[in-house]
DNA sequence: TCAAATTAGTTGAAGCCTAAAATATTGCCC
DNA sequence: GGGCAATATTTTAGGCTTCAACTAATTTGA
């Protein structure tokens, strides 16, 4: 039937449905990044009394020993200035970080991890890898390396673009 | 090298990598989400003035035409209740959601859209859409399939272990 | 029937988050 | 050196989010 056309799809067709694919791919991406980070959310609450926004902080200032800047801080966790404020702030009373004004620039802070963060970390990373990895159990391996391949994928050509409206 | 056991594994090495494996997953999911939701959160607030959370509602109530209670409202969007309360009080006080008490049940709400909410929520979503469809441009179509593919089979495995700590 | 348990929803306190304005300091350029 | 733009950070106002406590209505069950 109709032949001399294609057999169900135009060209706008497929302009229109790759748009929707790219919709379900968000959809999805966006539904399984919340229902798993509810989990970990109450993970870190139930089992060490704390949250993930604290959580990640502390996991950006384990990676660099000699510390960072409220600045490079923000850029590393993708959240504003004002928040790491309030973060820091709080895990300053918590003891699990130290805020030293800079000797080269005095607007500038450095924040490091105290001992007792240090020590506070070590162990809600080794329980968080072990949660997540519970909660992936079911997910073969193969599965699992061809996700962080499309992920890895996808986050290079998503991280440029974002000053685009 | 070292006849009679695996070349570079053993069992424990194995279990090891595996973890290290769902975290990596773990992390890029939520990376990726952050950057994307957050492009998408920036054109929400220019194009439309709106957030995230309020398009959100306005997605799930188009999708019941006939009208949701507060609590089918916070089970679909995966928050709290209370979360539900503010949102939907703010959405009124913009004219695009209609809150009727209901007649079976003195203590629920039917939640709907007003026609101007239909109107606004129909531009805002094709907006979204494109928006979302340009921002994965780079990506291939066979790529997207096998995305799609792999998070509808990681959703299902997830979804099930909502209470486990 | 009537008291107890459950359910629907709101409120309040606390934390996370942003954008914009304010502060303080630095660096540049004339 | 003095003024001015840029930079590092905090503050403020407003919205999102949760949990726990609360109110009100419904259901259950003796």
């Amino acid at each position: 039937m109709n032949p001399g056309k294609p057999a169900k799809t135009s060209r706008a067709d497929d302009s229109a449905s790759r748009s929707k694919q790219s919709l379900r791919v968000w959809i999805r991406l966006l539904h399984n990044t919340r229902i798993i980070e509810k989990n970990v959310r109450s993970y870190l609450a139930n089992e060490f009394g704390t949250t993930l926004p604290r959580f990640d902080a502390l996991a950006a200032l384990d990676r660099f020993p000699e510390g960072l800047t409220m600045g490079a801080l923000s850029e590393h966790l993708l959240v504003s200035n004002g928040n790491v404020t309030g973060v820091i702030a709080r895990l300053q009373d918590e003891g699990l970080v130290l805020r030293t004004a800079s000797k080269q620039d005095r607007r500038a802070f450095h924040v490091k991890l105290t001992r007792k963060g240090k020590r506070a970390f070590q162990e809600m990373a080794k329980g968080h890898e072990a949660y997540v990895n519970r909660m992936l159990e079911a997910i073969s391996a193969s599965d699992l390396n061809k996700l962080n391949t499309l992920l890895t994928r996808l986050e290079k050509t998503v991280a440029q673009e974002r000053s685009c409206s």
